[in-house]
DNA sequence: CCACTTATGTCTAATGCTTAAACGAAAGTT
DNA sequence: AACTTTCGTTTAAGCATTAGACATAAGTGG
């Protein structure tokens, strides 16, 4: 049997980078396990399993079960305190979260805010509120921090775009106040495709979320990573168009999806019931209103539709609904009828349709892998690396 | 100034393969820019760029403008006389091109076949053209083949999946009958996608290509990757479905795009004037036919809606329309007003909706660009210099 | 309790890739 | 002819990596 030995030289995975990515995805590997699929010599793998560990990046966990002999000790990523925080923005309530290095939500904390209050009023109680949280851990690392908001967000620089959700917030409003608040690796991302990537189980999971609160928004993910389109407006499925006549939309243009199935556009239909947001038509569905539900069911319909369409051309294996309409049990429904009837069958079969989990959760596991990614990237840890070993 | 060094060991773009790589995607660099780009050694690089020569993949071509001094001169990726054959399948006819290693086409051979007839009797006579096309060419290196077809296609494998328009031919038949006749490196790929990636002009544009033909294909094209999504469905959008009732499809169903916008319908449509192609509707609407551009008219005005929700989902660079019917030039026009007249204008913004080029120029492009992708991918490369360096 | 098995931990000399530096030749410019 | 810049080759030194040996640790099975 030939062991497929990949040098580094070659391009192996065989630097601290490599090595710790490895040891990340891979869930417990032994020495002997790193011996034999990474191809390195004894002494070198050694060598770097000891630099890793004394810089805190592994640790030497359980025992695995023996094979007749001395059994092997599990070579763990150090995930032990070390936490995330992400701060999950809506419309009407924002929560700060911390969670562990997976993603998991810790502890948290939700307040009410209004989103068209200028940015440090909104940001700020936030802030206190992750001090308060962190202030609560014992022996806790803080390793970085995501933000997700409902509003555009530029890919690489964080700053928020065409804020027709904010208008007065300055686009590097967010980054700004952070930053200010901790110096630490810092992601921010819209929401929808925050808790897109949350939803997602595997790496190669294509997963179409689509969030339906006061807007409609949408996250896709495919191979891992958040489709953005040319200038990052892919999955604004919002403002497709239904009709060639229909509801005003709030865009200035006519038969709009979200002039259908947001949450604003049932409001508006339900007008003589005032309510005030999304969450409050939630409420009188879960309550059984009939003329609620009615509303619901077409707004369903409409987006059903839409859906199909979208997910025809991507052909997801998981369509996720969220948001405080998204996620009600007979939205999903009427939902899935509607997609699983319009979609043929070689591209519906398969696919789940399914209610996502609570939105903040969702956006924790999302913005906590952006910054993992962001953190323990092979390429950065290696960087990391090289300045100790003295390479210019 | 700090040169970014990436040594070998951190994965940096000093292997054989990398340095390829990096010859190949800049056109003629000089050995002194090498040294400053890679950081690499003179040693070392004069080393690798020896190989490199001495097994035929780079050459040094013409000298640069001297700066005062002795003039430097061009490394290029050895292309010279290095071709590979394209088969593009259509339903009604074939072309086999060579094409060199960017994919222009040099000479091709157009035949006309009928592709429900069984694989071999199809593709004999191709691969026949093939070599008569090869014999033609003096000190040409044949690199690899590529194969388009109108059939869904397996990713992995190249196998013929679920062939509605092609029900006899056997999964692993084209695979079989072109690894018989010649014993390279082989691409099989479905024709809107090979298209769709030849369209493409850089590695970070999104393409959404659209062929309207016999029938309705689509393939997208993001970060220089093709989306295949869930089951390799992605971009069948063909059977999205446009009413809820409406014209009964081939697939059993009401209301899908292609019952309204393909050239079958449109043929079905205008029954009483006998078309038996796809082309023939095409000659007949540049004739300038009343009837039939009115029906090409409505055709492109119900795909338009389609593709306007495509496009909101996706954010293309460009929306590339081809096949017979697809790119004459009114129905671009139709499709492209369309679209622009439903997609909000943020998306809209930028993007070009045009005619593509002749359906196996794209294909023959896109193809070429697989095949030397797979021929020539860093690690392909570096497994080959591994074998003679004597690592195991 | 003892033999056996398997993993861990450390060290050695040897290997081989990569580097820095120097030098001479080549091929332009002014 | 002097100057400049690139090309091409060689040297010794440096460093990372390797194979292999050896000792120790920690289980299993009789």
């Amino acid at each position: 049997m030939t062991v497929e030995r990949v040098p580094a030289s070659l391009g192996g995975a065989t630097s601290h980078g490599y090595l710790l990515e490895l040891i990340r995805s891979a869930d417990g590997l032994s020495r002997q396990q790193l011996l034999s699929t990474t191809g390195m010599s004894r002494a070198t793998l050694y060598e770097r399993l000891d630099t890793l560990t004394r810089r805190g990046y592994i640790y030497e966990a359980e025992p695995l079960d023996s094979t007749g002999g001395r059994p092997s000790r599990k070579i763990r990523f150090e995930d032990r305190g070390r936490v995330v925080l992400a701060i999950t923005l809506g419309q009407t309530h924002g929560t700060v979260s911390i969670a562990d290095t997976t993603g998991t939500q810790l502890r948290s904390v939700t307040r009410d805010l209004d989103i068209s209050d200028p940015a440090a009023s909104v940001l700020d109680p936030l802030i206190q509120d992750g001090r308060a949280l962190l202030a609560r851990g014992a022996d806790e690392t803080l390793l970085g921090i995501g933000v997700s908001l409902p509003a555009p967000v530029e890919a690489v620089t964080g700053f928020v775009k065409h804020p027709t959700t904010i208008p007065g917030w300055a686009p590097d409003s967010v980054v700004a106040a952070v930053k200010a608040a901790w110096d630490l690796p810092l992601v921010i991302e819209n929401d929808a495709r925050a808790a897109a990537l949350g939803e997602r189980n595997s790496d190669t999971e294509t997963v179409v979320y689509v969030k339906v609160g006061t807007g409609i928004g949408c996250g896709i993910v495919v191979e891992g990573s958040i489709l953005r389109g040319a200038h990052g407006s892919a999955g604004d499925i919002g403002h497709i168009r239904m009709t060639p006549d229909g509801p005003l939309c709030r865009c200035g243009r006519r038969g709009c999806l979200a002039a259908y199935s947001s949450g604003r556009a049932i409001q508006d239909r339900l007008g003589h019931l005032h309510f005030s947001t999304a969450g409050e038509v939630g409420d009188a569905a879960m309550a059984g209103n009939p003329e609620v539900l009615n509303a619901l069911d077409s707004a369903a319909e409409v987006l059903g539709r839409a859906l199909a369409a979208t997910v025809t051309t991507l052909n997801p294996d998981r369509l996720v609904l969220g948001g405080r309409i998204g996620s009600l049990a007979m939205f999903v429904d009427q939902v899935a009828h509607r997609v699983l009837a319009d979609v043929v069958e070689r591209i519906a079969e398969g696919m789940m349709v399914e209610a996502g989990h609570p939105e903040d959760l969702a956006a924790c596991h999302g913005l906590t892998t952006l910054v993992m990614r962001e953190i323990f990237a092979p390429r950065a840890v290696d960087r990391m690396f090289s300045d100790v070993t003295g390479l210019a």
